[in-house]
Order: C-alpha cells, then sequence, then structure tokens
DNA sequence: GATTCGATCGGAGGGATAGTTA
DNA sequence: TCTAACTATCCCTCCGATCGAA
C-alpha cells in the first residue's frame, strides 16, 4: 500500500465515480484506469475479468436493455483503442454498431438505435435477448476475450 | 489536499506514466484521467446525509421509477425500525404504503403497487413525478430529516 | 374558486416470435 | 425443399402527464 497526496478536484473526481458506498480509490482508480486486476495474477475467474459483476448492486436495479447498454459502454471505456471493430459485426442487411445514429437508422426499420453511453457508438436495440447475447459475444470475441469466459459472463449479466 | 491510499500496482502504474521527473501524483493522475482544467468543488451535506448520492454512476442508468423504488429501498435499510411509520402516507381514499399488496390495490384501481426492494413494503406507483417527489417528502420527514436537505436531494436525485 | 387527489390513457420501451431471406 | 439466420412487426408492460373528480 501506497499513500499519494492529491488535489481536491481530482479526489471529488474520483468521489464522483464511486459505484458502491464506502468504496475504496484503489478500487475507483482501478476501474476508471481500466486495470483489471492482472497486476495480482491472472484469474480465470469470471468476476475478475469482467470486473462489473461485482456490482450486483447496480445490476439488480437495472433490465436487459440497460445492462446490454452498460456491458457495451464498460467494454468501450476498457478498450477505447480497439472499440472500433466492432462496427464490423452487421446482419445481412441492418448494421448493428456505427458512429451514428443515421448509419443505424438507413440499414433498417424499427431497428431502435441507442448510444452506447460515454462513447461516440450506437448500437441497435430491437433484438431478442438471445440475439442480444450473441452481439455481446460477438464484441468480446472480437476484443479478445474467450469463449467460455464470454458465455460465462452473459449467464450471469443477462436475465434469461 | 486529499491523501489517499492505494495499492501497489495502481502506484507503479502511475510512476509508469510519469512524463516529467518529480511529476506529481495529481498531475499523472490529471492527464490519465483527462482532467485538464482546475474545477475544484466542494463536497456537499447533502451527499453526506443521503451517501446514494455518491452513486450517480447507479443513478445515472435508472429511469425514476427506479429511483424512487431505489431511495426507498435504502430509506427502508436506513431506518428498519421506524420504517413502519410511512403507512400512515395516505390520501383521501388510496393507501400509498403497505405491507401487502392487497391493501394497495383495494385502495384504489390501476395503482400499480411494486414491492420495496428488499423490504417487506408495498408502494402505489401510478403518479406524477411531483407526487413521487411529495411521497419521499413525506417519508423522510417522518423519518426525521430536515426539509431544505429533503428537497436539495430530490432535486439530485429525481429527474425533471 | 382554489387546491389536492385519482386514475385514465397516450406514448415509449422491451423483446418474443412470426414472417422473411439467404 | 429444408434449415438457419435475420428482420421488424406487434403485443405487452411500464411510465407518468394530464384532466376530471372531490
Amino acid at each position: 500500500m501506497k499513500t499519494i497526496v492529491i488535489d481536491d478536484d481530482i479526489y471529488a473526481h474520483l468521489l464522483g465515480h464511486t459505484q458502491e458506498i464506502g468504496e475504496s480509490a484503489t478500487s475507483i482508480l482501478r476501474r476508471l484506469l481500466g486495470l483489471n486486476t492482472q497486476s495480482a495474477r491472472t484469474s480465470s475467474d469470471v468476476q475478475e475479468t469482467f470486473d462489473f459483476l461485482k456490482l450486483p448492486e447496480l445490476f439488480r436495479h437495472m433490465n436487459n436493455s440497460q445492462r446490454f447498454l452498460f456491458i457495451l459502454s464498460w467494454a468501450f471505456r476498457k478498450h477505447e483503442k480497439d472499440f472500433a471493430k466492432v462496427v464490423s459485426i452487421e446482419g445481412n442487411r441492418r448494421k448493428y454498431f456505427a458512429r451514428d445514429l443515421e448509419t443505424l437508422q438507413k440499414s433498417g426499420s424499427s431497428v431502435n438505435p441507442r448510444q452506447i453511453p460515454d462513447s461516440p457508438f450506437w448500437v441497435i436495440t430491437n433484438n431478442s435477448t438471445a440475439k442480444k447475447c450473441e452481439m455481446l459475444s460477438d464484441v468480446f470475441r472480437l476484443l479478445g476475450y474467450q469463449p467460455e469466459d464470454i458465455s460465462a459472463m452473459l449467464r450471469i449479466a443477462l436475465r434469461p
């Protein structure tokens, strides 16, 4: 453990990103800086890889659509550099991801596009839960995650 | 200035992003977190009283109804002993709170009752946002909070 | 009148599934 | 023709502003 001194506004910024009451500075920073507990050890535990699974309090008040968007938002934050890859995920006619609303709207009707929170990307949303799972699978596969980890995560993260 | 304690690996990570010899932790963090401007913010009293306001990350993914229920759930956890008082909050005909679904259903039509998460209490939900605010006001007044604190909290917690 | 209360109903959101296409 | 994958219609639930009743 180390002790550091920081300006008040930085401190306030950290507080503003608390996700659990009483969350430690370390925990907040770990999330904001996109650091897994990798440094400690690479664990195959799903909760280590997908650290948002450690926030059941947050998830239990969300429906599948909100979770879907939240997970994508997390993925963007964690893989800002690589995330653009996801625009290659698409159907026969519909685009699933895009940098702008119009691209999605033009690619189909009633696609129900939503912006991925805190990102410049948009997703379509008019899909069954099964399809949402496939889409998330594709996203995380592209980002380099293992199939077993992904499906384990989805089983926890999305309601049947 | 604030002092925080962080894990060694986070500290190492910060050191690894030093751009000048002897650069301060604050300076590194400011860069890594994308905060260029100094915007010192004073921590509010309201956030101390209603500590769930420190969880904007959670709240921003919720709609007013979910927030309404979440706040009631928080109030129950915090005042488990006194919470039963809230059943005295009611309209002319409708019951607003009860220990069971039926009481609420019988007291009106389409009251849209929901269980307050992790509590044995139920609330009606078919109300305008303004009415939801009044209900929360009444709850917290009964629980001994100050009117100014309550309305300050509501201004933050429920979307207009 | 003025104000509070109730609950109808329009609108949005969610997503299963029927229908279509490859 | 059959099957698998994809699309988007459409029903249902949820939300809560608004208007009529008290």
